[in-house]
DNA sequence: GATGAATGAGGCTTCATTCAT
DNA sequence: CATGAATGAAGCCTCATTCAT
């Protein structure tokens, strides 16, 4: 599986900036808007288009194909995702496990939740099969961050560091989709959030090797 | 088959049992080899009943259009995991929660994981929107099922019930989706099992108030 | 609109062959009356089935593509061209060069010029890349057989034979072609025919090796 | 510059002659480069503008579509053709039969040969029937300059001389449109020519009503 | 019933041409 | 004037669905 991000899929052109970033940035809100009106199969390069405001012509002069354009969407969506969390982790490097932990699975969760609409659209794009290296990439990010983490913490040891690591990025993660794919409004949502942070700091202390502390 | 009343799809027609519940099941095996060899988009309902050894004709005699049939499958398909899951908790009733937690993880990971290829597969066709309500209806089968059983639970209480039973399903049916989509080997999947299991232990003994027991 | 003529009340004769057929030779002929009526950047998959009287769909079932219906067309009428020539040259081996040059000659105008209008429309499509390897292949069809016709001629030699025939057939296709494209009537086209004739003869009687006669 | 005037296509204007002249040229040369290296459908004016170093814009400026671009570059091309044979004819008239055909044939596959490439490729163009009017054109002023060499020839007469003519013409063009098309090397080329000259030369000798000598 | 050829709407993409900058 | 981004008609092709045999 390949492990780093995907350069790919530059838009074909870079024109004036200003203008261009405007235009992909609403074709990028129109796919979502799209997607959740339409669902995946009705998800039509004339559709996004039309929504977005351009022609298709013109679409295709920022993106090569309804492909690149997938995986744009995605790339994005899933880098800004992966960033914070990445951010976060370098943020706690050496705290104990239990900030560590909380600090991680906030991170990823606002992540998601943070525009919960676009979260859910694109959790329905990501099935599509040109876009599983990108996902794939991106878990891995996420495993790789949290290996360091877990590797960090002073007052725990984990054996091996990387099952551990998979088991809380798993969880997370594929929890995270199911509150996303089914709660709406911000309480329900934060209060995933805590309980999923409960449940990890649970695993997490259960799993530790505790480190001998350096006093006695 | 399901316990609970099936809404919508029924096959147009019922003829003779034995033919009808042959062709049925080679449709259906038919739908998961095209959606594993060419994927959700170049699944055709042409390429389904050539595989099936049909006719498309005979194919619309079973199934109204390639909704219905993605209804069939999905519906059957997350019918019997949560069947395997009612099952196991009804099983379980009123057993300690270390056991019960093990019980119903088990039940749903290996329900997951006895077919890989087809689990797999399934999860991209579960993406369409026609098959949401599905997917939820069964979440909430499995919900229900967690719920009763840790009501039942001697040793431990949890409140409300609803969330922590919520905190347990989304984990462990998102986290398995991670697995079965990263890993094809039995072993690493046996082993997901078990450190979900543990996983779902520790979580629960913590948010646990503990029973009185019935000394004192 | 569907092509099929009303079988009416007789034995069914002529199952899937028949209509196939019909349908293959209708698209054939639509194929060539738009190239005719809208050159060869005009010639649409759209026109085409439509003047066939069959929707796009039906004429995909016959043809994979724009392209594999182009290669069927013109390996179709090569092909003719080719068999008319190659049984002229069976036909003549062993006679004079005169008479053997003169039925190739003849064999060859008269299959291209059966049909001008067609073989007209044709030489637009053979400029297609897709099908230069066709035109080619029935271009070494017709030197071989021209190379074997003029080996065996009892009153000449030829030396080189291959490069002989290269300049027969060059002449023959590359002048008909001119004619083709500038001549409808039938008598011009026939007095085109044997003035071609009278220069290969020229022609070959001046490259020829004569050969010793048997007495003498 | 051809000697006849041109019917149609002038660039639309006409500013300092030298940059524009200049231009033009690098649009013919793109034009080609790009037939040749992407066929004559992917022949796209942005494509072509973009090998000659111009905007598509600028190029609007020149050509008013791309018929007339195609227009241009076909008629150059076969104007400077046309041009070399007139000049080889007026360079002979007045000579004996052999001669006279010799120079004509050879000015002809010489013009014709000196860039197989750009000759080859440019076949291809003159496919679209925009251009049809310009290559009869052309064979006319062939056809033309024919009849006056052969009506000049001291040493024989031919009648009717513009049937003969097109014979030789047609030939000629026919079967070096076949060279062109099949055979890359210098050699092969000069040996088709030195070949069809030699047909050429059999053909007239044939055809010719000896004229009376001087004396007697 | 079963079959599968036929249908045609609709999806993706290209490219000649225009026009605001 | 030159530029090249924007346009959208039109091309190729797919595939869910029907219906005559």
């Amino acid at each position: 599986m390949p492990v780093r991000p995907r350069p790919a899929l530059k838009p074909r052109k870079t024109p004036r900036q200003a203008r261009s970033t405007a235009t992909v940035d609403a074709i990028f809100e129109a796919f979502v808007q799209v997607l959740r009106s339409h669902g995946p199969r009705r998800l039509t390069t004339t559709r996004v288009a039309e929504r977005a405001g351009v022609s298709v012509g013109t679409m295709y002069q920022y993106f090569p194909n309804k492909q690149a354009l997938l995986r744009a969407v995605i790339e994005r969506y899933l880098g800004e995702v992966a960033d914070a969390v990445e951010e976060a982790c370098r943020g706690h490097m050496g705290r104990p496990v239990a900030v560590a932990s909380d600090a991680l699975v906030s991170a990823y969760v606002l992540a998601k939740t943070k525009d919960v609409e676009t979260s859910r659209a694109l959790y329905l794009a990501a099935a599509e099969v040109e876009v599983t290296e990108l996902v794939n990439a991106t878990f891995a990010r996420l495993h790789e961050a949290t290996v360091r983490l877990l590797s960090s913490t002073p007052d725990a040891r984990f054996e091996p560091v990387e099952e551990v690591a998979f088991f809380v990025i798993s969880a997370v993660t594929g929890a995270t989709r199911v509150a996303v794919e089914t709660k709406s409004d911000r309480d329900a949502l934060d209060q995933f959030r805590l309980g999923m942070a409960a449940m990890c700091r649970a695993f997490l202390r259960d799993a530790a090797i505790v480190r001998a502390g350096p006093a006695d």
